[in-house]
DNA sequence: TACTCTGTTGAATA
DNA sequence: TTATTCAACAGAGT
């Protein structure tokens, strides 16, 4: 489920906990979303220790505690955050929980393709360093846009779209979202975009975001009718632009819906 | 039963 | 060597 937007409304699902204490912290410490991180030492930094805020970039999210531990945290591919009232025991999936007097904050990940991560001390994390810009910052310009295409001219702009260095936060429903809205086939090599074609890349899939951030990253909200999203995974769903069944395939490894209509004139995929 | 999946990684391949 | 594709991860839904 979590891009960009999904992953910014389930970060505000621990806003609840700021500025309170950590009671207790209670996990499934040999599930494979700890692989990498010492779970006695995520515990000890974080019990007795309050929660600060958070920050959001891209699919990573960053919690901040009194103490200066950072509790880094990836929702992989059915990742979810919610908060709870007091009381609740863990449930199979919810493989760590924050307790705090007045709630419970709840990491749950049936698939644990996601990860937990811990820094401690004060500075920023390593892994939180040296993050590329957001799509939406004003460092992502047509400019880089263009290098990033030209780098990766041999390869669909689909997968360019997929590429967390290039489009933080960008997954498969929006890229495909994206490459719908500039009318382009998703298979289409990034070094065959003329100018006018990147800047449709560059202005398109920054509304997007913002978008997705304002209705699906506040509440959950629909995103506009006329969007690709509310037909993409329809067993026969149809081009909300001209009503072409849509076509469907995998293209950079990934599901793909485009309309064969108004998204034609590209190489197909294969 | 068999096949799907809104993600990432490291190995295999071109 | 460099760029891209693929299999694996694990569970739930169809």
């Amino acid at each position: 489920m979590p891009e960009l937007a999904e992953v910014e409304y389930f970060r505000r699902q621990w806003d609840s906990g700021f500025g309170s204490l950590v009671i207790a912290v209670a996990s499934h410490p040999k599930m494979r979303v700890f692989r990498g991180t010492d779970v006695a030492a995520l515990q000890k930094a974080l019990t007795g220790a309050r929660l600060l805020g958070s920050e959001g970039h891209g699919k990573q999210m960053l919690f901040r505690f009194s103490g200066g531990a950072s509790l880094g945290i990836h929702l992989g591919m059915s990742g979810r955050l919610r908060a709870e009232a007091t009381g609740m025991s863990p449930g199979k999936h919810d493989h760590l929980m924050l307790l705090q007097e007045q709630r419970s904050l709840v990491y749950c990940d049936p698939r644990m393709f996601g990860r937990l991560r811990l820094a401690v001390g004060n500075g920023v994390p390593e892994w939180w360093r040296n993050l590329p810009p957001t799509v939406i910052s004003p460092a992502f310009t047509r400019t880089l846009l263009a290098e990033q295409l030209m780098r990766r001219r041999r390869s669909p702009v689909k997968a360019a779209l997929l590429d967390q260095d290039l489009f933080p936060g960008v997954g498969n429903w929006m890229a495909d979202e994206i490459m719908w809205q500039i009318k382009m086939h998703p298979a289409t090599r990034a070094g065959d975009l003329n100018v006018l074609q990147q800047h449709d890349l560059w202005r398109v899939s920054r509304r997007i975001c913002r978008t997705a951030l304002k209705t699906i990253g506040v509440d959950w909200s629909e995103p506009p009718k006329n969007w690709l999203i509310h037909r993409h995974w329809q067993k026969r769903g149809r081009c909300p632009r001209d009503g072409t069944l849509l076509d469907h395939g995998t293209i950079a490894g990934r599901t793909t819906v485009w309309c064969p209509v108004c998204q034609k004139g590209a190489a197909q995929p294969g």
